[in-house]
RNA sequence: GCGCCCAUAGCUCAAUGGAUAGAGCGUAAGCCUCCGGAGCUUAAAAUAGAGGUUCGAUUCCUCUUGGGCGCACCA
């Protein structure tokens, strides 16, 4: 009884720590190793469970171990290393040869048919991508893959901020000031000229704050005029992202705008005012009152009858479960809009919008300038996206040059796009995304330690080994005997062994960084390994088992690269 | 005033409630007759403060201090 118990719990363990079923695990020739492959901390976790002294627990359970089924078969021998903490000494060549296809059926398992929704990048149009966007346009783009590795359907929208008052604005600022050929000629960087100034002249002239806003209530209207300078000017904004987005390797499924929604937004006040969510004041504007969620109100009309952030949002949502029937929405967006997430989010569960699916805010923190100072668009305090991007690139074609010379021009072009972009976007991949980042040349165009070109020229070197030992393949061989596996070999496989585990934690905590941390650590383990190992001169059956060790880790890399959105380069 | 996020080494960051808190940069000392030195060794160096829960707290709770961001007609 309490056996079965018992070895039920370390199978879950050790399914949850190490991602595979004990069940499948073959039996092979024991093998006794010096040092020990499998450390869990099972024994406290069935202590806390079962009200059992925990001084005690690590000896009880030791007995109970001892005797079962799991044990045996894979491990071959184990001891109690401390209080509550047991190490298993596993067998190597067990795992070796399953590894493949255990990483591969793990995987794409965890969200097999679900739906979900990822939106991200989400720009304003008329405004230039900086520093800022890179945040949500990365993170987005790899949490998108990170689902769809693990089995997902996953769809990734691009919600444009292509409408509100911040246009009529623009409208206002291009009638007064705005030359055509001269909009032509830098779209975007025209437009933020014209922003910019705008709010400079509303300091002295404050009227134009509703000039703003009647200029945007025409275009709400369908003025024709204004529907016109709006069409062209999203039509250059989005022709300049393209170019950014396609350097990033980013690609959408869907790209519409908060004007998309716009038909639905009076269907939306309607409904919540009919269903009595919502309240209308005397001056025309319509609030939502959220006290009992304890948030503040959220208003969802303005008094002249315009529409607001929130009701375009609500809109979306409604819009989205309907059409998509999505089991998670995703919204990859700065830290500072939670308050409206909230509000949101409360509104479309009262009202029953999505009530089978998961809305959640993916938030992260600001980038701030180096002065630690928010960048603010309107003060035209900005870092462009293209010109980091440049600079990295740069940077980059500079040391290729250095350590390679002999390389053709082309290539080395491609290299220094790769480790360029792949180091800025790791720059930030990198780090937990709650933390507000402090914007700093050196750290984005860091090329050494833990950076992007670590683990590309980790994947390079891997490849080379594999092609110095002859041969384009090297399947994974199943291997009965070894005479002298190393420590490191052991460290690897563990290592190798833990890849799906958390690409599994990444997805749950919707943090890329586990996943980027998880590639560090491999990718410094492997370098220790080749170091200490030798791989080419090794006796035929480890050289079998270490060119295996190598190519599944290579493969790991090269994969996990690419979701965080990296590529990898075949030399460097 | 209220709410949300954050505080770890000189700097930038890690750490599913578990074992001796890990890295990178910088600093100091080493390693290419050995599969690529964008690499590998070694050293010095940290949990903001006070309580609480727990066998065990960087992690959870409360308060304090210090920073950031929000709080109805911007998005």
């Amino acid at each position: 009884m309490l056996s079965q118990k018992l070895q039920a719990e370390v199978a879950k363990a050790a399914h949850k720590h190490y991602q595979f079923k004990a069940e499948e695990v073959e039996v092979e020739p024991t093998r006794e190793l010096s040092h020990g492959d499998l450390t869990t901390n099972v024994a406290l976790k069935i202590a806390s469970k079962w009200g059992v002294p925990v001084r005690q627990a690590a000896e009880t359970i030791t007995d109970e171990l001892k005797q079962s089924r799991l044990v045996n078969t894979v491990c071959s021998r184990m001891e109690i290393a401390g209080p509550g903490f047991i190490n298993f000494w596993i067998k190597p060549t067990v795992f070796l040869k399953q590894l493949p296809e255990l990483i591969k059926s793990q995987k794409r398992n965890i969200y097999k048919g679900q739906k979900v929704l990822v939106e991200f990048s989400s720009p304003n149009i008329a405004k230039p991508m900086h520093v800022g966007h890179i945040r949500s346009t990365i993170i987005g783009a790899a949490l998108a893959n990170i689902y769809q590795a693990l089995g997902a359907n996953v769809y990734r929208l691009n919600h444009l901020g292509d409408w509100g008052t911040q246009f009529g604005k623009l409208i206002a600022a291009y009638k007064r000031w705005g030359k055509r050929e001269q909009v032509k000629k830098a779209p975007i960087e025209e437009m933020l000229k014209l922003y910019v100034k705008f709010h400079e002249e509303m300091k002295t002239e404050p009227e134009l704050e509703t000039e703003g806003q009647r200029e945007f209530l025409k275009l709400e209207q369908g003025n024709r005029q204004n529907k016109a300078l709006w069409n062209w000017f999203k039509h250059e904004s989005l022709m300049e992202f393209e170019v950014l987005y396609k350097r990033l390797g980013v690609k959408f499924s869907h790209v519409t705008g908060e004007s998309y929604y716009e038909p639905m937004l009076k269907g939306v006040v309607a409904e919540l005012l009919r269903r009595k969510f919502a309240t209308k004041n005397s001056d025309g504007s319509v609030v939502v009152h959220l006290e009992a969620e304890s948030l503040p109100p959220c208003l969802v009309q303005k008094s002249d009858g315009g529409s607001l952030y929130a009701t375009r949002d609500l809109a979306a949502i409604r819009y989205r479960v309907k059409k998509f029937k999505p089991n998670k929405i995703l919204y990859v967006v700065g830290n500072e809009q939670a308050l409206h997430f909230d509000q949101v989010f409360s509104i479309a569960k009262l009202a029953g919008y999505a009530s089978s699916t998961e809305l959640r805010h993916i938030k992260y923190g600001l980038i701030l300038g180096e002065d630690k100072q928010k960048l603010a668009t309107r003060e035209g305090r900005i870092i462009p996206l293209a010109d980091v991007l440049n600079k990295a690139h740069e940077l980059a074609y500079k040391i290729v040059q250095n350590k390679n010379p002999s390389l053709p021009s082309k290539v080395k072009e491609r290299i220094a796009e790769a480790v360029g972009v792949g180091s800025v976007k790791y720059n930030d991949l990198s780090q937990n995304r709650h933390t507000d980042i402090t914007f700093n040349w050196q750290k984005m165009l860091e090329l050494e330690g833990n950076s992007a070109p670590y683990l590309q020229y980790t994947y390079v070197r891997l490849k080379s080994v594999l092609k110095k030992a002859g041969g384009k393949r090297h399947p994974v061989m199943s291997v009965k005997s070894l005479a002298s596996v190393g420590e490191q070999d052991l460290i690897v496989l563990r290592t190798l062994m833990r890849y799906p585990e958390f690409l599994r934690r990444a997805a749950e905590d919707c943090g890329p960084h586990l996943l980027a941390a998880y590639l560090y650590e491999l990718a410094n383990q492997v370098n220790i390994f080749y170091h200490v190992a030798p791989v080419i001169k090794a006796e035929s059956t480890l050289r079998i088992f270490r060119l295996s060790l190598i190519s599944i880790a290579a493969e790991v890399i090269k994969e996990g690269l690419n979701i965080l959105g990296i590529t990898t380069v075949e030399q460097m």
